[in-house]
DNA sequence: TCGAAAACGGAACTTGAACTCCGGTTCCGC
DNA sequence: GCGGAACCGGAGTTCAAGTTCCGTTTTCGA
Protein backbone atom coordinates (compact mmCIF):
# COMPACT_ATOMS: atom_id res chain seq x y z
CA UNK A 1 0.00 0.00 0.00
CA UNK A 2 3.11 2.34 -1.06
CA UNK A 3 2.55 5.43 -2.46
CA UNK A 4 4.78 5.11 -5.55
CA UNK A 5 4.02 8.24 -7.88
CA UNK A 6 2.18 11.39 -7.03
CA UNK A 7 -1.00 11.62 -7.51
CA UNK A 8 -1.31 15.34 -8.50
CA UNK A 9 -0.12 16.21 -12.34
CA UNK A 10 3.04 18.11 -12.37
CA UNK A 11 2.94 21.36 -14.20
CA UNK A 12 4.12 21.56 -17.19
CA UNK A 13 7.75 23.60 -16.64
CA UNK A 14 8.08 21.53 -13.04
CA UNK A 15 7.70 18.28 -14.96
CA UNK A 16 10.03 19.47 -17.61
CA UNK A 17 12.24 20.68 -14.91
CA UNK A 18 12.60 17.31 -13.22
CA UNK A 19 13.19 15.38 -16.31
CA UNK A 20 15.90 17.45 -17.08
CA UNK A 21 17.59 17.02 -13.50
CA UNK A 22 17.22 13.19 -13.95
CA UNK A 23 19.12 13.43 -17.25
CA UNK A 24 21.75 15.76 -15.62
CA UNK A 25 21.88 13.47 -12.73
CA UNK A 26 22.46 10.50 -14.88
CA UNK A 27 25.81 11.93 -16.44
CA UNK A 28 27.39 13.64 -13.82
CA UNK A 29 27.35 10.61 -11.51
CA UNK A 30 28.58 8.56 -14.20
CA UNK A 31 31.32 10.27 -14.96
CA UNK A 32 32.45 11.86 -11.37
CA UNK A 33 30.69 9.41 -8.96
CA UNK A 34 28.39 9.59 -6.22
CA UNK A 35 30.09 12.71 -4.43
CA UNK A 36 29.63 14.74 -7.25
CA UNK A 37 28.33 18.13 -5.92
CA UNK A 38 24.63 18.71 -6.13
CA UNK A 39 25.19 22.43 -7.19
CA UNK A 40 27.12 20.78 -10.37
CA UNK A 41 24.27 18.72 -11.31
CA UNK A 42 21.51 21.82 -11.13
CA UNK A 43 23.85 23.62 -13.53
CA UNK A 44 24.53 20.91 -15.67
CA UNK A 45 20.49 21.00 -15.53
CA UNK A 46 20.08 24.39 -16.40
CA UNK A 47 18.55 24.67 -13.18
CA UNK A 48 18.59 26.34 -9.64
CA UNK A 49 19.64 24.29 -6.66
CA UNK A 50 16.12 25.18 -5.02
CA UNK A 51 14.46 23.39 -7.98
CA UNK A 52 16.32 20.52 -7.74
CA UNK A 53 15.32 20.10 -3.86
CA UNK A 54 11.95 21.52 -4.75
CA UNK A 55 11.64 17.93 -6.96
CA UNK A 56 14.10 15.41 -4.27
CA UNK A 57 13.86 15.85 -0.37
CA UNK A 58 17.97 15.29 -0.70
CA UNK A 59 21.07 13.99 -2.34
CA UNK A 60 20.53 10.62 -1.49
CA UNK A 61 16.95 10.81 -3.08
CA UNK A 62 17.98 11.64 -6.32
CA UNK A 63 20.92 9.05 -6.32
CA UNK A 64 18.02 6.36 -5.34
CA UNK A 65 15.83 7.67 -8.07
CA UNK A 66 18.76 6.76 -10.44
CA UNK A 67 19.95 3.35 -8.62
CA UNK A 68 16.24 1.81 -8.56
CA UNK A 69 16.19 2.39 -12.93
CA UNK A 70 19.40 0.72 -13.04
CA UNK A 71 18.40 -2.04 -11.12
CA UNK A 72 15.18 -2.26 -12.91
CA UNK A 73 17.72 -2.95 -16.21
CA UNK A 74 19.31 -5.57 -14.25
CA UNK A 75 16.27 -7.34 -13.42
CA UNK A 76 15.23 -7.13 -17.30
CA UNK A 77 18.66 -8.45 -18.33
CA UNK A 78 18.43 -11.87 -15.75
CA UNK A 79 14.46 -12.20 -17.62
CA UNK A 80 16.25 -12.15 -20.81
CA UNK A 81 18.92 -14.64 -20.04
CA UNK A 82 16.09 -17.01 -18.44
CA UNK A 83 14.61 -16.66 -22.00
CA UNK A 84 18.07 -18.23 -23.38
CA UNK A 85 18.47 -21.63 -23.88
CA UNK A 86 22.64 -22.53 -22.48
CA UNK A 87 22.16 -22.54 -18.92
CA UNK A 88 26.05 -21.98 -18.93
CA UNK A 89 26.42 -18.71 -21.30
CA UNK A 90 22.90 -17.58 -20.42
CA UNK A 91 24.38 -17.37 -16.21
CA UNK A 92 28.03 -16.05 -17.77
CA UNK A 93 26.32 -13.62 -20.17
CA UNK A 94 24.26 -11.97 -17.46
CA UNK A 95 27.23 -11.24 -15.57
CA UNK A 96 29.06 -9.93 -18.20
CA UNK A 97 26.38 -7.51 -19.29
CA UNK A 98 25.57 -6.27 -16.10
CA UNK A 99 29.52 -6.20 -15.27
CA UNK A 100 29.75 -3.65 -18.43
CA UNK A 101 27.00 -1.51 -17.53
CA UNK A 102 28.42 -0.67 -14.22
CA UNK A 103 31.77 -0.12 -16.15
CA UNK A 104 30.18 3.06 -17.81
CA UNK A 105 28.76 4.46 -14.60
CA UNK A 106 30.99 5.17 -12.00
CA UNK A 107 28.38 6.40 -9.65
CA UNK A 108 26.62 3.24 -9.56
CA UNK A 109 30.01 1.56 -8.85
CA UNK A 110 30.39 3.14 -5.81
CA UNK A 111 26.85 2.91 -5.14
CA UNK A 112 26.89 -1.27 -5.23
CA UNK A 113 30.12 -1.79 -3.41
CA UNK A 114 30.46 1.14 -1.15
CA UNK A 115 26.47 2.00 -0.12
CA UNK A 116 24.76 -1.22 0.39
CA UNK A 117 22.17 0.54 2.47
CA UNK A 118 21.23 2.87 -0.20
CA UNK A 119 19.53 -0.44 -2.03
CA UNK A 120 16.79 -0.43 0.05
CA UNK A 121 15.22 2.17 -2.07
CA UNK A 122 14.97 -0.42 -4.80
CA UNK A 123 13.35 -3.22 -2.90
CA UNK A 124 10.91 -4.18 -5.51
CA UNK A 125 13.59 -4.27 -8.35
CA UNK A 126 16.12 -6.04 -6.01
CA UNK A 127 13.46 -9.27 -5.10
CA UNK A 128 12.49 -9.81 -8.98
CA UNK A 129 16.36 -9.37 -9.61
CA UNK A 130 17.36 -11.98 -7.19
CA UNK A 131 14.66 -14.54 -7.80
CA UNK A 132 15.56 -14.32 -11.89
CA UNK A 133 19.18 -15.21 -10.63
CA UNK A 134 17.67 -17.43 -8.37
CA UNK A 135 16.17 -19.55 -11.25
CA UNK A 136 19.26 -19.17 -13.70
CA UNK A 137 21.82 -20.26 -10.80
CA UNK A 138 19.19 -23.41 -9.88
CA UNK A 139 19.10 -24.37 -13.74
CA UNK A 140 22.98 -24.03 -14.19
CA UNK A 141 23.32 -26.56 -11.13
CA UNK A 142 20.78 -28.72 -12.73
CA UNK A 143 22.42 -29.10 -15.80
CA UNK A 144 26.16 -29.55 -13.75
CA UNK A 145 27.78 -26.27 -15.23
CA UNK A 146 27.79 -24.29 -11.89
CA UNK A 147 29.18 -24.60 -8.47
CA UNK A 148 27.03 -26.80 -5.74
CA UNK A 149 27.44 -24.30 -3.52
CA UNK A 150 26.73 -21.23 -5.40
CA UNK A 151 23.90 -19.50 -3.90
CA UNK A 152 21.73 -16.26 -4.49
CA UNK A 153 23.77 -13.77 -2.27
CA UNK A 154 26.89 -14.43 -3.87
CA UNK A 155 26.27 -13.14 -6.56
CA UNK A 156 25.76 -9.61 -5.37
CA UNK A 157 28.82 -9.97 -2.94
CA UNK A 158 31.05 -10.65 -6.01
CA UNK A 159 29.61 -8.13 -7.95
CA UNK A 160 30.26 -5.61 -5.22
CA UNK A 161 33.95 -6.91 -5.54
CA UNK A 162 33.92 -6.10 -9.03
CA UNK A 163 32.80 -2.53 -9.34
CA UNK A 164 35.29 -1.93 -6.15
CA UNK A 165 38.19 -2.29 -9.41
CA UNK A 166 36.64 -0.57 -11.79
CA UNK A 167 36.84 2.17 -9.69
CA UNK A 168 40.63 1.93 -10.59
CA UNK A 169 41.59 2.44 -14.09
CA UNK A 170 44.63 0.50 -14.29
CA UNK A 171 43.17 -2.78 -13.62
CA UNK A 172 41.28 -4.88 -16.01
CA UNK A 173 38.40 -5.85 -14.71
CA UNK A 174 37.59 -8.20 -17.37
CA UNK A 175 40.05 -10.08 -15.88
CA UNK A 176 38.91 -10.12 -12.43
CA UNK A 177 35.32 -11.04 -14.14
CA UNK A 178 36.91 -14.01 -16.13
CA UNK A 179 38.90 -14.92 -13.06
CA UNK A 180 35.61 -15.27 -11.02
CA UNK A 181 33.77 -16.90 -13.63
CA UNK A 182 35.66 -19.38 -13.92
CA UNK A 183 35.66 -19.68 -9.95
CA UNK A 184 31.72 -20.48 -10.54
CA UNK A 185 32.21 -22.87 -13.17
CA UNK A 186 31.33 -26.87 -12.21
CA UNK A 187 34.69 -28.24 -11.56
CA UNK B 1 68.88 9.21 -0.77
CA UNK B 2 65.84 9.80 0.47
CA UNK B 3 65.15 10.51 4.18
CA UNK B 4 63.31 7.97 5.68
CA UNK B 5 63.64 8.70 9.60
CA UNK B 6 64.45 12.40 11.24
CA UNK B 7 67.83 11.99 13.10
CA UNK B 8 67.19 14.33 16.15
CA UNK B 9 66.57 12.22 18.91
CA UNK B 10 62.77 13.35 19.71
CA UNK B 11 62.34 14.82 23.28
CA UNK B 12 61.18 12.25 25.65
CA UNK B 13 57.30 13.34 25.94
CA UNK B 14 57.37 13.56 22.20
CA UNK B 15 58.19 9.99 21.47
CA UNK B 16 56.10 8.95 24.08
CA UNK B 17 53.33 10.59 22.23
CA UNK B 18 53.80 9.59 19.02
CA UNK B 19 53.80 6.23 19.91
CA UNK B 20 50.47 7.15 21.74
CA UNK B 21 48.98 8.33 18.72
CA UNK B 22 50.15 5.81 16.01
CA UNK B 23 48.92 3.23 18.72
CA UNK B 24 45.15 5.15 19.07
CA UNK B 25 45.09 5.72 15.17
CA UNK B 26 45.98 1.64 14.11
CA UNK B 27 42.75 0.95 17.06
CA UNK B 28 40.38 3.82 15.57
CA UNK B 29 41.13 3.20 11.75
CA UNK B 30 40.20 -0.04 12.31
CA UNK B 31 37.08 -0.10 13.54
CA UNK B 32 35.79 2.79 12.42
CA UNK B 33 37.68 2.88 9.26
CA UNK B 34 39.17 6.16 7.35
CA UNK B 35 36.79 8.33 8.00
CA UNK B 36 37.27 8.50 11.48
CA UNK B 37 37.68 11.97 12.81
CA UNK B 38 41.07 13.04 13.95
CA UNK B 39 39.48 14.74 17.35
CA UNK B 40 38.56 11.02 17.99
CA UNK B 41 42.12 9.81 17.40
CA UNK B 42 43.85 12.49 19.85
CA UNK B 43 41.24 12.02 22.48
CA UNK B 44 41.85 8.11 22.57
CA UNK B 45 45.73 8.56 22.20
CA UNK B 46 44.86 10.89 25.61
CA UNK B 47 46.39 14.09 23.18
CA UNK B 48 45.47 17.27 21.96
CA UNK B 49 45.15 17.76 18.07
CA UNK B 50 47.98 19.96 18.21
CA UNK B 51 50.31 17.35 19.32
CA UNK B 52 49.01 15.08 16.63
CA UNK B 53 49.74 17.92 13.96
CA UNK B 54 52.90 18.43 15.06
CA UNK B 55 53.93 14.53 14.40
CA UNK B 56 52.08 14.40 11.34
CA UNK B 57 51.88 17.25 8.67
CA UNK B 58 48.24 15.94 8.04
CA UNK B 59 45.33 12.83 8.10
CA UNK B 60 47.05 11.29 5.04
CA UNK B 61 50.18 11.02 6.58
CA UNK B 62 48.84 9.04 9.51
CA UNK B 63 47.16 6.78 7.61
CA UNK B 64 49.85 6.56 5.19
CA UNK B 65 52.31 5.37 8.06
CA UNK B 66 49.98 2.91 9.41
CA UNK B 67 49.32 1.14 5.84
CA UNK B 68 53.25 1.06 4.92
CA UNK B 69 53.16 -1.09 8.46
CA UNK B 70 50.51 -3.29 6.56
CA UNK B 71 52.50 -3.58 3.12
CA UNK B 72 55.30 -4.77 5.45
CA UNK B 73 53.58 -7.49 7.10
CA UNK B 74 52.16 -8.81 3.85
CA UNK B 75 55.42 -8.42 2.45
CA UNK B 76 57.10 -10.79 5.24
CA UNK B 77 53.77 -13.17 4.83
CA UNK B 78 55.22 -13.00 1.59
CA UNK B 79 58.26 -14.14 1.85
CA UNK B 80 57.23 -16.74 4.68
CA UNK B 81 55.42 -18.25 1.85
CA UNK B 82 58.10 -18.42 -0.34
CA UNK B 83 59.80 -20.71 2.05
CA UNK B 84 57.16 -23.53 2.20
CA UNK B 85 57.20 -25.94 -0.65
CA UNK B 86 53.93 -26.73 -1.71
CA UNK B 87 53.43 -24.14 -4.73
CA UNK B 88 49.48 -24.45 -4.37
CA UNK B 89 49.38 -24.45 -0.62
CA UNK B 90 51.77 -21.75 -0.15
CA UNK B 91 49.76 -19.26 -2.70
CA UNK B 92 46.55 -20.26 -1.14
CA UNK B 93 47.88 -19.31 2.91
CA UNK B 94 49.60 -15.80 1.52
CA UNK B 95 46.44 -14.70 0.03
CA UNK B 96 44.08 -16.42 2.78
CA UNK B 97 46.36 -15.09 5.71
CA UNK B 98 46.73 -11.10 4.44
CA UNK B 99 42.83 -10.81 3.31
CA UNK B 100 42.35 -11.84 7.27
CA UNK B 101 44.48 -9.41 8.45
CA UNK B 102 42.66 -7.24 6.20
CA UNK B 103 39.31 -8.09 7.89
CA UNK B 104 40.04 -7.07 11.12
CA UNK B 105 40.97 -3.60 9.91
CA UNK B 106 38.08 -1.12 8.45
CA UNK B 107 40.68 1.32 7.50
CA UNK B 108 42.95 -1.17 5.93
CA UNK B 109 39.73 -2.10 3.52
CA UNK B 110 39.02 0.76 2.49
CA UNK B 111 42.46 1.98 2.07
CA UNK B 112 42.92 -0.81 -0.16
CA UNK B 113 39.61 -0.38 -2.48
CA UNK B 114 39.29 3.00 -2.39
CA UNK B 115 42.37 4.71 -2.35
CA UNK B 116 45.05 3.06 -4.34
CA UNK B 117 46.72 6.90 -5.07
CA UNK B 118 47.50 6.47 -0.92
CA UNK B 119 49.18 3.71 -1.57
CA UNK B 120 52.43 5.18 -2.89
CA UNK B 121 53.73 6.26 0.61
CA UNK B 122 54.59 2.69 0.70
CA UNK B 123 56.31 1.90 -2.89
CA UNK B 124 59.24 -0.18 -0.95
CA UNK B 125 57.14 -2.29 0.94
CA UNK B 126 54.98 -2.85 -2.39
CA UNK B 127 57.77 -3.61 -4.41
CA UNK B 128 59.32 -6.15 -1.98
CA UNK B 129 55.59 -7.74 -1.85
CA UNK B 130 54.80 -7.79 -5.63
CA UNK B 131 58.25 -9.16 -6.42
CA UNK B 132 57.81 -12.12 -3.82
CA UNK B 133 54.13 -12.46 -5.15
CA UNK B 134 55.60 -12.69 -8.42
CA UNK B 135 58.21 -15.85 -7.64
CA UNK B 136 55.22 -17.30 -6.12
CA UNK B 137 53.10 -16.93 -9.15
CA UNK B 138 55.90 -18.06 -10.62
CA UNK B 139 56.53 -21.25 -9.25
CA UNK B 140 52.79 -22.16 -8.99
CA UNK B 141 53.12 -21.72 -12.67
CA UNK B 142 55.73 -24.23 -13.56
CA UNK B 143 54.34 -26.64 -11.14
CA UNK B 144 51.05 -26.50 -12.95
CA UNK B 145 48.93 -25.47 -10.32
CA UNK B 146 47.82 -21.91 -11.10
CA UNK B 147 46.67 -20.54 -14.44
CA UNK B 148 48.94 -19.60 -17.13
CA UNK B 149 47.50 -16.06 -17.78
CA UNK B 150 47.97 -15.28 -14.08
CA UNK B 151 50.10 -11.79 -13.36
CA UNK B 152 50.99 -10.25 -10.37
CA UNK B 153 48.97 -7.14 -10.97
CA UNK B 154 45.75 -9.30 -10.52
CA UNK B 155 46.13 -10.25 -7.41
CA UNK B 156 45.90 -6.20 -5.89
CA UNK B 157 42.55 -6.01 -8.09
CA UNK B 158 41.05 -9.30 -6.96
CA UNK B 159 42.26 -8.18 -3.18
CA UNK B 160 40.83 -4.91 -3.53
CA UNK B 161 37.21 -6.37 -4.80
CA UNK B 162 37.32 -8.90 -1.63
CA UNK B 163 38.13 -6.10 0.68
CA UNK B 164 35.15 -3.85 -0.78
CA UNK B 165 32.80 -7.22 0.01
CA UNK B 166 34.82 -7.45 3.39
CA UNK B 167 32.82 -3.75 4.39
CA UNK B 168 29.72 -5.20 4.42
CA UNK B 169 28.88 -7.26 7.47
CA UNK B 170 26.20 -9.49 5.83
CA UNK B 171 28.73 -10.91 2.87
CA UNK B 172 31.24 -13.84 4.09
CA UNK B 173 33.87 -12.90 2.53
CA UNK B 174 35.77 -16.11 2.99
CA UNK B 175 33.35 -17.62 -0.04
CA UNK B 176 34.47 -14.75 -2.38
CA UNK B 177 38.02 -15.61 -1.43
CA UNK B 178 37.28 -19.43 -1.74
CA UNK B 179 35.65 -18.54 -5.72
CA UNK B 180 38.64 -16.71 -6.18
CA UNK B 181 41.42 -19.17 -5.24
CA UNK B 182 39.31 -21.61 -7.23
CA UNK B 183 39.13 -19.59 -10.45
CA UNK B 184 43.06 -19.27 -10.09
CA UNK B 185 43.96 -22.91 -10.43
CA UNK B 186 44.98 -24.39 -13.07
CA UNK B 187 41.87 -26.44 -14.78
C1' DT C 1 69.24 24.40 39.48
C1' DC C 2 67.72 27.00 35.86
C1' DG C 3 66.55 28.92 31.47
C1' DA C 4 65.82 28.37 26.77
C1' DA C 5 64.21 25.34 23.34
C1' DA C 6 60.91 21.96 22.39
C1' DA C 7 56.50 20.19 22.96
C1' DC C 8 51.70 20.49 24.55
C1' DG C 9 46.49 21.43 24.50
C1' DG C 10 42.43 22.82 22.76
C1' DA C 11 39.76 26.94 21.46
C1' DA C 12 39.26 29.18 17.29
C1' DC C 13 39.60 29.37 12.37
C1' DT C 14 38.83 27.58 7.65
C1' DT C 15 36.72 25.06 4.15
C1' DG C 16 33.61 22.84 1.43
C1' DA C 17 29.42 20.94 0.44
C1' DA C 18 24.51 20.08 1.58
C1' DC C 19 20.46 22.44 2.14
C1' DT C 20 17.00 26.70 3.02
C1' DC C 21 14.47 30.83 2.08
C1' DC C 22 12.11 34.25 -0.14
C1' DG C 23 11.47 37.83 -3.76
C1' DG C 24 10.59 37.20 -8.53
C1' DT C 25 8.58 34.45 -12.52
C1' DT C 26 5.66 31.15 -15.00
C1' DC C 27 1.68 28.56 -15.73
C1' DC C 28 -3.19 27.72 -16.36
C1' DG C 29 -8.30 27.70 -15.18
C1' DC C 30 -11.76 31.08 -15.65
C1' DG D 1 -6.03 38.50 -20.35
C1' DC D 2 -5.99 38.04 -15.41
C1' DG D 3 -5.15 36.54 -10.75
C1' DG D 4 -3.31 33.60 -7.71
C1' DA D 5 -1.25 29.24 -6.94
C1' DA D 6 2.71 26.73 -8.18
C1' DC D 7 7.21 27.02 -9.30
C1' DC D 8 11.90 29.02 -10.00
C1' DG D 9 16.78 30.77 -8.90
C1' DG D 10 20.71 31.35 -6.36
C1' DA D 11 22.58 34.06 -2.51
C1' DG D 12 23.01 32.90 2.02
C1' DT D 13 22.88 29.61 6.04
C1' DT D 14 24.37 25.56 8.47
C1' DC D 15 27.12 22.04 9.82
C1' DA D 16 30.78 18.93 10.21
C1' DA D 17 35.53 17.96 9.90
C1' DG D 18 40.37 19.22 9.07
C1' DT D 19 43.91 22.40 10.40
C1' DT D 20 46.21 26.43 12.77
C1' DC D 21 47.77 29.39 16.54
C1' DC D 22 49.53 30.76 20.69
C1' DG D 23 49.76 30.96 25.81
C1' DT D 24 51.28 27.30 28.95
C1' DT D 25 53.97 23.31 30.38
C1' DT D 26 57.77 20.02 30.09
C1' DT D 27 62.29 18.50 29.10
C1' DC D 28 67.20 18.47 29.49
C1' DG D 29 72.09 20.23 28.85
C1' DA D 30 75.15 23.30 31.16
Amino acid sequence: MTVTEPQKPLRADARRNRERIIEAARKVFAKQGTDAQVDDIARAAGVGVGTLYRHFPDKRALLGELLAAKFRAFADNAERALAEDDPWESFAWLLRTNAAACARDVGLQQALHRDPAAWSVAIPELMRLQDRAGQLIRRGQEAGVLRDDLVVEDIPMLMSGLTATMTVPQYDWHRHLEIILDGLRAR
